[in-house]
DNA sequence: CCCTTTCCGTTGTAAATACAACTGAATTGT
DNA sequence: ACAATTCAGTTGTATTTACAACGGAAAGGG
């Protein structure tokens, strides 16, 4: 776990706590890492979830297939975001989505009640992180308000406008890289590959942006 | 305000505090109640906001108008449930919805920075109320990916199916009154409102359901 | 280096949707 | 009670999408 502490003490759980105290709070908070190949499932539709999840290494899909075979991909984690926040609630039922890992993943799991139930004096930063951790959900949250934002879309080429130009926005310039290959960005916005394919070449044509891969420049 | 303390009492933000020391709590989250009249904006598109709202009285809708004046409602919210919840993090940028008041309203605003910045000793319960915004966060965050589940569906009767057999799950009949007339159910699910009631009388043909006006009966 | 697999663009066709227009029923306001 | 407005269902047409199939390029594995 030690081997982790540098990628901890950058992200928005820990915010503000310095490198020997959040050694202090692992066990604390009664940290665990596991471990996941590329392929494997983290975690699966259906499954009980008491834990706060954070990604220390590699990357994930938050998806789901549907009895067609048809993916959705509700999100992409990376390196020091949190994940699972929305099943710490009493009576939060199953997991709505399964988590794989895209690349060799190493995830530590906190014990919800450990953290929300804040020790008073033993460890002193335990306030600072209910905060913290208070944020990132709230963060999330926005997050998936904006992607209902694109999901509400009519169109395909909507959809994918409003993507691109949110994640420019998020990037800060025109020239943008997703987390996506095309048919992760179709499985992403709900529309058929092919399609979507399509209407980027369109797109292009109409002088709108040009891409290669999955990098992209908005005009 | 002493008017609503028997609603908050029953809200999930207030669980397990009672009536007495939910009265002293107010003061000390700040409280500040404003009433609206149907069709009033309670919030706009575009306003930041650095309190977290909770509806006392009437009935919400969370909305946003793009500029060809399609409509998109994110949800609906009712008495005892909060809001604005995903913009009290620091650096959240400014609202993404408009919420309006679909009847006479009152609405509870909170300031976040001294909900989570827990005052120790003077309100026993201040602790609590931390933890059941945490879970309230949480849930809604749940609810929000319930939600793109449905949208994430390609089809209208997909959709259609989707959230009527989750509200079937969630009131735990087969008989559901939905808060939405045709053309709300429709922004709602972002789907046409000609085509969605076509749709569902296609449905009701082929015995998948009953309905009159905003009741349903699945089958 | 070769073979296999994945990735991505293209095309054609069937299906589904958006949009506009119209109807009668229900609701609201005066 | 009447007029005005809202609401819901229906229809037809133009647009858009889903699906399947294909081929070439690129990437990955031995």
């Amino acid at each position: 776990m030690e081997k982790f502490i540098h990628v901890l003490k950058r992200t928005k759980l820990f915010a503000g706590v310095g490198e020997e105290d959040i050694t202090a709070m692992l066990s604390c908070l009664g940290a665990r890492l596991c471990t996941y190949k590329k392929g494997e499932y983290v975690l699966r539709q259906g499954e009980r979830l008491d834990d706060i999840l954070l990604l220390a290494e590699g990357s994930l899909h938050i998806q789901r297939d549907d009895y067609w075979g048809n993916r959705s991909i509700l999100g992409h984690i990376e390196v020091g975001e949190i994940f699972g926040e929305a099943y710490v609630a009493p009576e939060s039922g199953t997991l709505l989505n399964d988590v794989v890992a895209l690349t060799d993943c190493s995830v530590f799991f906190f014990d919800v009640k450990r953290i929300i139930t804040t020790c008073s004096s033993a460890c002193r930063f335990h306030t600072m992180v209910v905060q913290n951790l208070f944020f990132a959900i709230s963060e999330r949250n926005r997050g998936l308000v904006q992607k209902l934002g694109y999901m509400s879309r009519r169109t395909t080429r909507e959809k994918l406008i409003a993507y691109l130009s949110e994640e420019a926005k998020r990037q800060n310039s025109a020239y943008i890289t997703i987390p996506f290959n095309r048919q992760q960005l179709a499985d992403y916005l709900s529309v058929d590959r092919s399609a979507m394919s399509n209407e980027l070449s369109k797109m292009r044509d109409d002088g709108l942006l040009e891409f290669e891969k999955n990098c992209f420049r908005l005009r």
